[in-house]
DNA sequence: TCTGGGGTCCTAGGACCC
DNA sequence: TCTGGGGTCCTAGGACCC
């Protein structure tokens, strides 16, 4: 069996744990730069905000409703999810951390009652950390999906553990709600008549080939209770990594565009050098604005080889930059920048270069130094002149959490 | 005025090889 | 006049996930 355990509401329900007089209180968290409704508590959905709404359209109706709402502080919730998984490894040795708030947990070879187990697995979890969870636990992956949607309507735990149970839930549950099942497919399946997860186990697996490829027919035996998509406990390296931002403001200045490039160019660096990577491709894109009503929308984009595979700071920028530059039309106001590198290999198994040579050893230390001094002092402590210092292009966050976790001078100050 | 930021996998079709 | 049969690799686009 394998269960799904989920954070509800889970940036919402961070922030709530430094916040207790939020419970029961309507409290959303929005995008960066402020931009959409991304969490919601329970009392937000109940007065109607929907996930994805732009914060400006529902400003005026959530100041009247006193809803609380925060920016995003993915320090906070990443690190709050690090503790969620690690307590998690308490339960079971395989443990695969799917996303920030949800992990599939193996019990095989586990022999307490599911139920109960599933039980203790969400007390633990509250007790520890301040998070309420749902726990979903059935046979594949894609049925522990649809438990653990039926646990939070319930008591928070669902187990799905006999024939006669799986069909109550296939019966259930919509065919759009299960774990594989996009906007697109669902549209298509509901046209001809397939309108719940227990008609598409009826439907003609050679039908479900041609129209939704293997990964379709995959869903079709997952939920009939043949897992076909395995438990994946080692952290794979990523194959693309991206750093893309909106500005704060349009934009037209190609040199405050480029701090900004530079700056992402450099996050990428830093991210592949976490999973010791490097990168033999990467894309820069930039656009204006895709919503404004007056200028025309352009968006480019461009793609280079590195010489040699990297992950120091000065090649991704010095590439990020003459990418830029490439791109770059005056007059227009841009919107958004985004840095993507690819090709992804390991850090240790470099192909060298005919006309360059190896790698520059001494512009990567460099870099994995400026990455010691900057976790040990802050973010960007070190860094390259042309990232500048040009607030234009940062993000707005106007509701900012602090950093309860990680930084000292930000810590919950207690009376006693 | 104000609309996020990441990822993965699969397939078809074209270009190429022998 | 007749024009096979087997592959691989790459890319763009479309679907999905959080």
């Amino acid at each position: 069996m394998i269960a799904l355990v989920d954070g509800n509401n889970f940036y919402v329900s961070c922030e709530k744990v430094f916040n207790p007089a939020l419970d029961g209180k309507p409290v959303v968290v929005l995008s960066n730069n402020d931009g959409c409704v991304i969490s919601r508590s329970n009392e937000a959905k109940a007065l109607g905000i929907k996930m994805g709404e732009p914060a400006f359209k529902r400003k005026e109706f959530m100041e009247q409703n006193n809803v609380t709402v925060f920016s995003s502080n993915y320090t906070l919730y990443g690190d709050l999810s690090n503790r969620m998984m690690k307590t998690l490894q308490n339960f079971s040795p395989n443990v695969e951390v799917y996303s920030i708030d949800e992990a599939f947990v193996s019990l095989e070879g586990i022999t307490a009652n599911t139920e109960d187990y599933a039980h203790k697995i969400k007390a633990t979890i509250h007790k520890h950390i301040g998070i309420p969870v749902g726990v979903g636990v059935a046979e594949t992956k894609t049925l522990s999906k649809i438990a653990n949607k039926i646990a939070k309507k319930n008591n928070g735990v669902c187990v799905i553990d006999s024939e006669t149970k799986k069909e109550w839930a296939l019966r259930n549950t919509l065919i759009a709600d299960v774990w594989g099942v996009g906007r697109q497919y669902a549209k298509k399946l509901n046209s001809i008549g397939i309108i719940t997860a227990y008609d598409f186990t009826k439907l003609d697996s050679a039908w479900i080939r041609k129209n939704m490829s293997v990964v379709g027919l995959r869903t079709k035996e997952e939920l009939l209770g043949t897992p076909c998509i395995a438990m994946e406990m080692n952290l794979q390296p990523k194959k693309n990594i991206a750093t893309t931002r909106a500005f704060g403001k349009k934009l037209s200045d190609v040199n405050i565009i480029s701090e900004a490039v530079s700056t992402h160019a450099v996050r990428c660096a830093e991210k592949l050098r976490r999973q010791k990577s490097r990168a033999q491709y990467i894309t820069i894109f930039i656009h204006t604005d895709p919503f404004s009503q007056t200028e025309k929308y352009v968006y480019k984009s461009k793609t280079l080889t590195l010489a040699i595979a990297s992950n120091n700071n000065s090649d991704l920028v010095k590439y990020a930059i003459h990418g830029l530059k490439e791109l770059f039309e005056p007059k227009l106001l841009y919107k958004k920048v985004g840095v993507i590198v690819s090709g992804i290999s390991d850090e240790m198994q470099v192909q060298g270069s005919l006309f360059e040579g190896m790698n520059d050893k001494k512009r990567d230390t460099v870099s994995i130094i400026t990455d010691q001094l900057n976790f040990r002092f802050g973010k960007d402590v070190v860094k390259l002149a042309v990232q500048g210092n040009n607030p234009d292009w940062k993000l707005r966050q106007e509701k900012l959490s602090p950093h309860y976790t990680t930084r000292w001078n930000e810590l919950l100050k207690v009376k006693a």
